[in-house]
DNA sequence: CGAATTCGTACTATTTTAGTAGGAATTCCA
DNA sequence: TGGAATTCCTACTAAAATAGTACGAATTCG
């Protein structure tokens, strides 16, 4: 199990947009720049972040995203079924009966996915933060050692 | 989140075998037809789990595959791991100070892993074959509605 | 011996992921 | 009012992972 560079460098963006709310826009070139991401790939992320409901843009000189909503009520969840851009290939319903190998797949793949968005959803941005600040801190006090 | 079809079909053949445990060999092209795979990527597959010791298997006229231990003692997580063949492409540690966005993802990907494991690591092949034929008598019933 | 089967390597095709190129549309501000 | 700065948009391209196939050697049973 691993989150796509898509995911990845999305949820880094918004992490840095997170630490500055709810200050004015930043740049996509200044949140690329500040986490080392590509920049035209990122500007298409936001684009979609913003277009799911997650930021809010301004065009033009002296423009850019913020979040358009604290980040205590924004679903890392949601954000993240978002980026992951799974365009929910469900599984269309097989018709007649299932071999029993595929029932256990499907057991299986019910049992990940549940647990998957059981920690997705039960974390905020706001929450993400706090474990990031004291992650953050751990790693300081560890060069002091 | 979605199991691969590496793993989708060597799980499908697995149980297949814990059904018949602890009966004779089974040949790969018998398992593939009763669960309609590709027989030589499947061929690969139960390779792979029997160099992992899950399965036993005895080559020439009448030979086949067989579990290699009873589905109580074979774990689930175990199995999926080998199938998802992930060489534990590790994050390796990064030389430095970590960016907030990275330590973010870094916590993020820790606990998606973590739930994913236990729900793994909890289940043996045997409570999964059980929970198929629960599921598979719901099925039948379904039909008599 | 000959048929059946696993074992092994090497190749091909398809899909997904990770980007880049190039420019239109909008807005600020001098 | 014009140009600089920025988001927005579409269409490519490159690389990696996934899903297989082809072909045959090695082994075993009858």
């Amino acid at each position: 199990m691993r989150l796509s560079k898509r995911t990845e460098y999305g949820l880094r963006a918004v992490v840095q947009l997170a630490k500055l709310w709810p200050n004015d826009y930043v740049q996509s070139r200044d949140l690329a720049k500040s986490e080392t991401l590509p920049n035209k790939f990122l500007e298409a992320i936001l684009l979609a972040l913003r277009r799911g409901g997650f930021l809010e843009s301004k065009v033009g000189s002296g423009g850019g995203y913020r979040l358009a909503r604290p980040p205590r009520e924004i679903s890392v969840g949601e954000l993240i079924r978002r980026l992951e851009g799974r365009l929910t290939v469900m599984d269309i319903a097989k018709p007649g009966e299932l071999l029993p190998g595929e029932i256990a797949v499907h057991l299986l793949n019910d049992k990940l996915t549940a647990a998957y968005d059981k920690v997705l959803d039960d974390l905020t941005l706001e929450q993400l933060l706090e474990l990031v600040s004291k992650a953050g801190g751990l790693q300081q006090q560890m060069y002091y050692i």
